[in-house]
DNA sequence: CCACAAGTACGATGGCTGTCAAACTTCGAT
DNA sequence: ATCGAAGTTTGACAGCCATCGTACTTGTGG
């Protein structure tokens, strides 16, 4: 197979709607992973998130938020790192971020 | 019994989290209930919804809105009147009914 | 008083999904 | 060439929840 083998499929922002970015925002484990991605300010490798479940949940829910068009994935070495695909999102939802990301009061 | 037996408790704003806000908005069919009441700009009864879902099924999402603070409900003769609690919400969440009501112009 | 309209309450059910363990793959380092 | 670290894949399972029909309650108008 090619050097791609290993890239997963990242779908266009147009091609996702409103609907599927809240069933991926809607569960706290995913909404978490945004969260701590976008307080870091840079892309994390997906063992370095501070969640309370297994592996293979956590490949899961960053599958979820792939397939929304949340996250972008890519490897480097063994380590799988992920953005945040803030710019984008932004400009299919505006304020939609915003409001989610827990710039909010000290705890919630 | 008093002239309250038939008024459903309500929330107060603060003690409503994102969570429960979020399931709430998650579904189509609540979603669109309060986007139409945003659209509508008043009360509107139960009935008068544009929701393809059975009468129970609507009494369901009503309670559930209700009990996530998004929506007031009152009676007028057999009817159930529903306010929107606009500016609770934006206090509470500031700028989530913003993002989400389908106010979604065609930007260019 | 009676019939109807507007919702509510109550199971029952079917599908979805978040969860995990186990086995596997891929890459880097020893 | 081998071992371990990092994730993925698969299959199974449990709990939740949107949905419905039926029966029930409450108010209004004739």
């Amino acid at each position: 197979m090619g050097p791609m083998g290993r890239t997963p499929p990242h779908p266009d922002v147009s091609q996702v709607d409103l609907q599927q970015v809240l069933e991926a925002l809607v569960d706290p484990v995913r909404r978490s992973i945004v969260t701590q991605l976008d307080a870091a300010g840079r892309d994390l490798a997906c063992g370095t998130f501070d969640i309370a479940v297994s592996k293979s949940t956590a490949t899961h829910h960053f599958k979820v938020l792939r397939e929304a068009g949340l996250i972008r994935q890519y490897y480097v070495g063994t380590s799988r790192m992920n953005a945040l695909r803030r710019a984008e999102m932004d400009e299919a939802f505006p304020g939609l971020l915003d409001a989610l990301t827990v710039r909010r009061v000290a705890r919630l």
